[in-house]
DNA sequence: CCCCAGGATTGCT
DNA sequence: AGCAATCATGGG
């Protein structure tokens, strides 16, 4: 039971995602990190902390133009800055708590806002909300491909949450863990030295 | 010079 | 329903 995150987490250790201050800078992040490295994440939210404008109110009183300087460095900035107006905005209007929302009504909204898709969404679930909610990104799909797992985001979401035991902080490190292993060896080119693959594609993989 | 990064939206078929 | 184009900076 549980032999690939022991694997994974013996090789990898403790991924400590998210790392943030608050819900909301996780919610921040969650949109910066659209298409974009988590190093450039970094530096664009040290620069609004350091402009003081990491806080709901704050941030919706904010000129975009502003917005897009401290955030150029992750591209994408014209839409970023739209879309951390709108989450902001959103956060205001919720008293800044999201975490005692029914998850139905979260989820819906959160889908709801221009800018956050389904990843998005499930990861400000997961690690902002701590809700139970196993994030399928790019390297995810990329690793369930090796194994011979395919779907639709749905689909794949399903299988990791019927296999993987109801714990919310193991969802975070596992789904971390496997973007870790995932840069590391599993090129779209080849899935050769796939320790996940060792089963021959069966499907059947130990969560 | 190329390609990719912890995606989402839009428009076309 | 699926697919490509688009957004844009920074680093290998």
């Amino acid at each position: 039971m549980m032999d690939l995150y022991k694997k994974l987490f013996l090789k990898f250790g403790n991924q400590n995602w998210w790392p943030a201050d608050t819900p909301f800078e996780v919610a921040v992040g969650a949109i910066l990190t659209q298409q974009t490295k988590w190093e450039s994440v970094e530096r664009a939210i040290a620069n609004l902390k350091q402009a003081e404008l990491l806080h709901p109110h704050v941030l919706t009183a904010t000129d975009q133009q502003i917005i897009e300087e401290q955030i150029r460095c992750t591209g994408f900035y014209h839409q970023k800055s739209e879309r951390l107006l709108i989450i902001a905005k959103y956060f205001t209007e919720n008293n800044n708590d999201i975490s005692k929302k029914p998850l139905k009504d979260l989820q819906r909204e959160l889908l709801e806002l221009k800018g956050v898709g389904r990843e998005t969404a499930d990861s400000i679930l997961l690690y902002a909300a701590d809700r139970l909610c196993f994030v399928i990104d790019a390297y995810t799909r990329q690793v369930c491909k090796c194994i011979g797992i395919e779907g639709n985001y749905q689909q794949l979401q399903q299988h990791f949450e019927q296999h993987i035991p109801a714990d919310v902080e193991l969802y975070k490190n596992y789904h971390a863990l496997i973007v870790v292993y995932s840069k590391q060896y599993c090129n779209k080119k080849r899935c050769d030295e796939c320790i996940i693959n060792s089963t021959g594609r069966t499907g059947r993989i130990d969560w």
